[in-house]
DNA sequence: GTCGATTGTCAAACCGGTTTAGATCAGAAG
DNA sequence: CTTCTGATCTAAACCGGTTTGACAATCGAC
């Protein structure tokens, strides 16, 4: 492995001048800099990583914690990640990925956070008032938001517009007959979970119907577990179950259509099903029996964003000028019809 | 940012006794040995990494890139992800992820290799003679795979046993009867596709069944591609369509039901399916309609051992030390059972 | 021909740890 | 009262880059 100093030896020449020749400084002639680079290739010269990193002090790092439940994780990180990861690589920054137990996210970041290992921090699924984003800014460490703990935070972020989206659905739903609308929602705790859950009972009761609690579930976002809770609302009597479902995931709707279909209902025509659709490439909503309708935003739009974020951050602009939420399609697919006559009475509680 | 100079300063000892303090080296009386840690706490000192590697030689990294098809990334490799994550962590050695298009794993891997920035690698994958392997044999990188290229690889490697694997599926199929078997594979590349080929090919020939090109399918593993490949093989005249599937993936095995249920086809009635499964945890394969049939092993198994496995090959313990093949379960359940007398008859060439 | 401004280069300091070689001191041995 | 030994600790070198401040060479202007 040759050395800078090597190099410059071989080339008769300081290594000072090297390293400013093959940093581009402009101090250097430019017959020197073409000899430079010449023999940096005849040697194979590859800068020392970490050499490097201590000299500037900068790390050349990025890092982010996924969280991992005991049945593992949402299997739309991967696509999220892959976005996030090309993109950084124009900017020559490496992600340093650790997956953790929803309990200790916080010791990872302490891990991160204090020795300068990584130049900032990618946050996913932050909560209100989260910790793990109290910790950073009280180390002033550079880090940008992948969603927003409450509609007003303050550092950087990119969002989607959950409620625009849910709002959307829910009005959807409302104006096709729908009263009795359930929805199975992701895990308490994110923010998402509340934007979209206020969304929905902010239209609910402006159009006049009751949102019972019964009828909102709070899973973690496995068909498993859309299946679980379907299958329990769907077991009430016909006047009191829900006549359509809105879904966090496309795994609950998947769930739900199962659970539909073992209670002997055609989803699409006996039950109505939208879910917000983060966009799985390898399982499209589209291609669901029936196909799905859904709030459309692929979460990989989110990977670009939040690498020019980052580093836009890290070179000191201002988190304010770092706030970003995107809009939501709402693509009206087969799995949603007129509410059955029979379910056109509202729950009463 | 307490430095350990500092720190040293402080305590009005030396950077190198504190050094050896912090470190448990023996030199170090034990009286002064609690002074300093108990001055490292108050002074929240934390070593800074990017200093720790220049001196260590060691970047505590270790790195491991995907492929990325134009679709995305295969949702099971989160989940290894987060086993190999964790596993890494006991080690105090950090993941470093790249995604990166088919074409260019190469140039990644270059990065990776070149200057010391990572002390090992993860392969995801292996093909036979693969190119990344010998450009991190000729550069005297560690690193481990997980998979196989080849069946006599001379690597540290941990494997599943895919040939046991799949002769025990297509076995199973041709002894329920099954004469006309379609292998709806992986993509043309990965040691994997060919290992998962040869068994069933072995298994058919063996009990004189043919095998036509026709009934190989290769593709990425999507639901979308398993319906496209389905749809086609099923819309032959009765007599010479398949009567059973084996999927390289659940996510295959989805789209060939859905395809089936477009023929009119009950699954696990008139079309047998088996599906080698990885283990989605938030789409599990016993929840399908109907359950599937399975060559079960959970990718997540094999972060632990790769995790140790790298530890082990930056040590310097031995590749031929290193190489592991587990067993896979086969788990029957209702989306196989016996041939449609109709379709008793082998497919002739 | 002299002066001042550029341009190009170098020696040395620096980043913040680790590690080698040597100094100091106490207690044991002679 | 030496001398030796082992236990502790320190000074300085080292890892391999970047960056500061000084200096020499070149150039145009007066």
């Amino acid at each position: 492995m040759t050395t800078l100093r090597e190099l410059a030896r071989h080339l008769g020449l300081s290594p000072a001048t090297v390293s400013r020749a093959l940093n581009g400084f402009p101090e250097v002639g430019a017959k020197t800099r073409a000899r430079v680079i010449e023999g940096s290739k005849q040697l194979h010269y590859q800068p020392n990583s970490s050499a490097k990193r201590l000299a500037t002090g900068r790390s050349g790092l990025v890092g982010i914690v996924f969280q991992s439940s005991p049945r593992g994780v949402d299997p739309h990180f991967v696509d999220f990640l892959a976005a996030l990861s090309d993109a950084l690589a124009d900017s020559e920054i490496d992600l340093v990925v650790h997956i953790s137990a929803p309990v200790d996210q916080l010791s990872h970041y302490r891990r991160f956070v204090n020795n300068g290992f990584v130049d900032g921090m990618i946050v996913s699924a932050p909560e209100p008032d989260d910790a793990r984003i109290a910790l950073m800014q009280s180390r002033a460490l550079a880090f940008v938001v992948h969603g927003r703990g409450e509609d007003d935070a303050a550092y950087p972020y990119c969002d989607i517009d959950n409620d625009g989206a849910f709002s959307a659905a829910t009005q959807l739903l409302v104006n096709l007959g729908h009263r009795r609308i359930a929805l199975a929602n992701g895990p308490q705790g994110p923010g998402f979970t509340w934007q979209r859950q206020r969304a929905f009972a902010r239209v609910m009761t402006a159009r006049g119907l009751p949102v019972p609690d019964r009828f909102m579930a709070y899973d973690e976002m496995s068909e498993e577990a859309g299946y679980a809770r379907a299958s329990t609302m769907l077991a009430e009597p016909v006047a009191l179950r829900p006549t359509a479902f809105i879904c966090s995931s496309t795994l609950l709707a998947l769930g739900v259509i199962r659970a539909a279909g073992e209670a002997g209902l055609t989803a699409g025509r006996d039950l109505s099903i939208i879910s917000h659709d983060d966009v799985l490439p390898h399982l499209r909503s589209e291609n669901f029996s029936p196909p799905l309708t859904v709030t459309r935003a692929p979460i990989r739009d989110a990977g670009p964003v939040l690498a020019r974020m980052i580093t836009a951050r890290i070179a000191g602009v201002p988190a304010a000028e770092l706030q970003q939420t995107d809009k939501v399609d709402l693509i009206v697919r087969g799995s949603t019809g007129p509410a059955p006559e029979a379910g056109g009475q509202a729950w009463h509680a």
